[in-house]
DNA sequence: TTACCTTTATACTGCCGGTATAAACCTGAT
DNA sequence: ATCAGGTTTATACCGGCAGTATAAAGGTAA
């Protein structure tokens, strides 16, 4: 991306924590930035687009160190969960990224309230995930159940802890008092045999074959962009593309990843055989 | 209240419900409600006094139905608290509360903002003050966790069981379910012997002999209405502005509120020795 | 009838997000 | 050096928004 366009997202950043996102007006960051309206419209077709690429740029970076923290590690291991939450809340702390969020998760810009979800949801996913291999299988069916409470638990108690202690005050101890409470959450719950959604509506919000999908379209991309140089820019925005059309966006758009999967293929830069990978990874999405 | 002024506040919710608060203009409400926009204004001085006033209501009719449900009953019993809930949950559900609130918590307007803390901090010290009937004073050390964490756990539940289970779905359940884990969490916690949050820290939400102020403030002026007839509009109005002014609005106007009171005195329909004592009730609080 | 308040209709202000456009600027190929 | 194609700038413009201003009309009670 642009290194322009990354200057005015992060000027934009700014404002949006210093005054919100609403009340920061496309001319403050016109003014702030020190670029043209025209400029501004050239990189993002509206506000709503420029927060957006806002919230991409820092939900991957924060999900990618977040999954960093557990390389090498046991991951049925507590303390380690509570490090990775604890360095997701501080994420959040220090970029408002809840209080934008909130700001904006009512809006009636489709695309944007789409994404967003996109991201809670991943989220919940997430979590579901690992308390499967911090609770083990055998508690399976309480563990979405878990999930969604585990999250209503910690941001009420980080909202709460917050105003009480100062915003500044270490978060912490909110977090391992949550997981805390957690365990026997999860503990009680599968004692009493109850349960309120069942783990599969899971697959209704991921559909089905679409998580094995999503880790072979990023790593095949990954491979393809570590054997180009910088300079090839346009493969490079390409590879994105596709990506995120396919991983973030509402409903792809077939017809312009076919096209895109064709000038790819036309690229001599690019190793064919892992094209072809790609190539064939998709249409096999596709149907 | 003005009849008309109320219908227009109920034209407003019946828009705000159908399509939300930011994009409702005011142009809508008043082609909705047939007034001119001078009425309006008369009526309101914003659109977010509106939102205010419309809060408002609800509020004070969720409440007043919600605790009329304890009235005669244990107040240890846990099932009239569960039904409490579901009651609110429901009323929650019917008037898109939920969601108006989320639309504009994160606002520009202070006022409106504090109005909206004020409200959750009402509901957090209602749950804690249920609590400690609930569990008993043995527990009282983690109750304000328990009532922070169970307003995350209530509302998460809430949220993923109505998209699971569609919009209509009893909220039963959910609120049973909720309201069981609890249990456990609070026993949990007091074995731990962990705590979060003091539960001292009421005071500083709720500045102490406030709540004894308040209930005063309210049953004294009761009394007073309760010897008025209907036609005495201006002596309940008055009395309304005074119970408004003291309990809602984020600084008291001591110098309106005295005024207020003194033609209160003038005013002959009114037992003068209930309005000394709301006289003195008043200046004990303001020094 | 008079006096006073409420309501109406309508025009206006200033700000917003977003569009349109012509001129200026840059850059790389010939 | 020149030229073409793109990006960027400055600026004017649009329609819609919340909120103000005001003059006229309507209602009501003394």
């Amino acid at each position: 991306m642009n290194d322009r366009k990354q200057h005015v997202i992060k000027m934009a950043h700014q404002l949006f924590i210093e005054r919100g996102f609403q009340s920061t007006s496309i001319q403050d960051i016109l003014e702030f930035s020190g670029i043209s309206k025209g400029t501004f419209y050239n990189y993002f077709s509206s506000k709503n687009e420029l927060l957006i690429a806002l919230f991409k740029a820092l939900y991957e970076s924060m999900e990618r160190k977040r999954d960093e923290l557990l390389i090498g590690q046991d991951p049925s291991d507590l303390t380690i969960f509570k490090k990775q939450i604890e360095f997701q809340m501080n994420t959040n702390k220090k970029n408002k990224l809840i209080t934008l969020f909130e700001e904006v998760f009512v809006s009636n810009d489709e695309d944007l309230k789409h994404f967003l979800r996109e991201g809670q949801k991943r989220m919940l996913r997430w979590v579901y995930n690992r308390f499967l291999e911090l609770f083990g299988e055998e508690k399976q069916p309480y563990l979405l159940d878990g999930a969604i409470m585990f999250l209503g638990i910690l941001h009420h108690n980080v909202k709460y802890y917050s105003i009480a202690n100062g915003a500044s005050a270490d978060i912490y101890p909110v977090v391992e008092y949550s997981v805390d409470r957690m365990v026997t959450i999860v503990e009680d719950a599968s004692i009493a045999n109850q349960q309120l959604n069942k783990p599969e509506q899971m697959d209704d919000w991921f559909p089905e074959g679409n998580q094995l999908f999503h880790s072979n379209l990023v790593s095949t991309i990954r491979l393809l962009k570590a054997n180009l140089s910088e300079s090839n820019n346009e493969a490079i925005e390409r590879l994105d593309f596709v990506k995120d059309e396919l991983l973030h966006s509402k409903k792809s758009r077939k017809f312009l990843i076919e096209s895109v999967l064709c000038s790819l293929r036309d690229d001599p830069k690019l190793d064919q055989t892992t094209v072809n990978q790609l190539d064939e990874l998709i249409s096999n999405y596709f149907k």
